[in-house]
DNA sequence: CACCTCAACTTACGGCATAAGCCTCGGTCG
DNA sequence: CGACCGAGGCTTATGCCGTAAGTTGAGGTG
């Protein structure tokens, strides 16, 4: 790479390194890295790269903060802290499933970027501004978070037209009874789990997981999400 | 490593070098693994592990049906259908978070071993014997399954002493406004996620998912983990 | 005894992340 | 105008990685 062309190019910025690295896993998957081809990619050699990114480490988790702005950018908080919460659980749906070979990086590397944060927090703001307790307004957000990510990734590792395999047989091992290979299609296979988590999510917001409908309410109920009602005893190991 | 150790060593296996692998991760961290100091922990040459294992993606797929055996032995279906889908997901998080560094592994690797696909029937068909309805049955299992591995990761990732995190502010970058700090304490930091996924696990088991309380009818109800009342249309993209 | 099998070993190779130092610009200030 | 300097890209070099290929030697079988 000579001078001539360097100077032609657009400069390398930390942004355009991480975008570069996003795209590439997207196309190439996240096993196929390495700085040197992303180097390649940028038209620069690997270690020009360390000039705007500290490590490997370090582009792994940029790529991780580009996912999460993808999700601010996609559900907004409004007026209506139901909508919102439904659009946010949506969205981490839709931007993981959409990058099948990132994506799990969201829920690997042990990061919070700061648009995550953003996003939570208004959602947060909007759902208190309506009179939703705030431990509750966590809590609730909380499930369905965990709701999403773990239906997002059973649906990528173990959906065939994921993205990531084409058929159910592909995850199995060859040798397999036919009996649990019908066991695989049928948890796996045949039903349409983008549906299944929507029907979910509006369930969770239509009440169900509240089911007096009283969300504003603090009484100590059992209910997902709620947990003031129960102290630090009980049968709980690895408590901190 | 002489003759003379290596007889008296007892002799390699595939399934004690998945045991080392399991244990060594545990104890040094995944991206510490090598094949050398795997080897070394065994008192072998790297190359010796290729009699037992494929390659380095065998090796950590073996892993994850390790993982899927301790689920298996800790969940065994019982007569009492709710009690072992509970189990279940209890099973799911006890056993991925009993292993911090390895768990991940479960939703990151696409297989679905033997072990997991056995657990499965065995409880779909003490719901089925019980007079629920198959897909339901199904479609119930799943969801479980999505939010046990969705919260756990959860915890793993965003919680501290989770074992892979002192402290929450560990898990941010160190230039955030205290607005955005205070969020990730009341999003992460206080209260007891394991408290927070029994209550959530018990409701949608107690008939909380399922209001009727009827879950041997087949009525197209909108239900999470229902699917049968919509056709291939809808709003739906990535549709196999 | 001769032979075969097979687990473990040795050697070797190309790719990896990255530390250390260099080179060459464009801008700054005397 | 010319000396300086900082930044961004380049070169080189090191040590670890996964693993292909071929070797060794002991136990079992004819």
């Amino acid at each position: 790479m000579d001078v001539a062309t360097a100077r032609t190019r657009p400069p390398l910025t930390r942004h355009r390194v991480l975008d570069a690295a996003l795209r590439y896993i997207d196309a190439q998957g996240l096993a196929a890295l390495s700085m040197h081809k992303l180097g390649a990619d940028l038209g620069v050699k690997a270690m020009s790269l360390y000039n705007h990114v500290a490590d490997k480490d370090d582009v792994l988790d940029g790529v991780v903060e580009l996912l999460w702005t993808e999700i601010e950018t996609a559900a907004p908080a409004t007026g209506d802290w139901r909508a919102g919460y439904r659009a946010f659980g949506h969205a981490l749906w839709d931007v993981i499933s959409g990058h099948p070979n990132a994506g799990p990086l969201v829920c690997t590397r042990q990061i919070i970027p700061a648009a995550a944060l953003r996003i939570i927090r208004d959602h947060i703001a909007s759902a208190t501004a309506s009179g939703v307790h705030e431990q509750r307004a966590y809590a609730l957000l909380r499930t369905i978070s965990s709701f999403a990510l773990g239906h997002v990734l059973v649906y990528l590792n173990w959906s065939p037209c994921s993205g990531r395999a084409p058929t159910v047989t592909d995850l199995l091992s060859s040798d397999l009874p036919a009996e649990l290979v019908n066991v695989a299609e049928n948890f796996c296979g045949q039903s349409n789990l983008q549906v299944e988590f929507e029907l979910g999510l509006d369930l969770m917001l239509r009440g169900i997981a509240f089911p007096d409908g009283d969300v504003t309410s603090d009484v100590a109920t059992a209910q997902p999400g709620h947990v003031d009602d129960k102290g630090p005893g009980g049968d709980n190991r690895r408590t901190c």
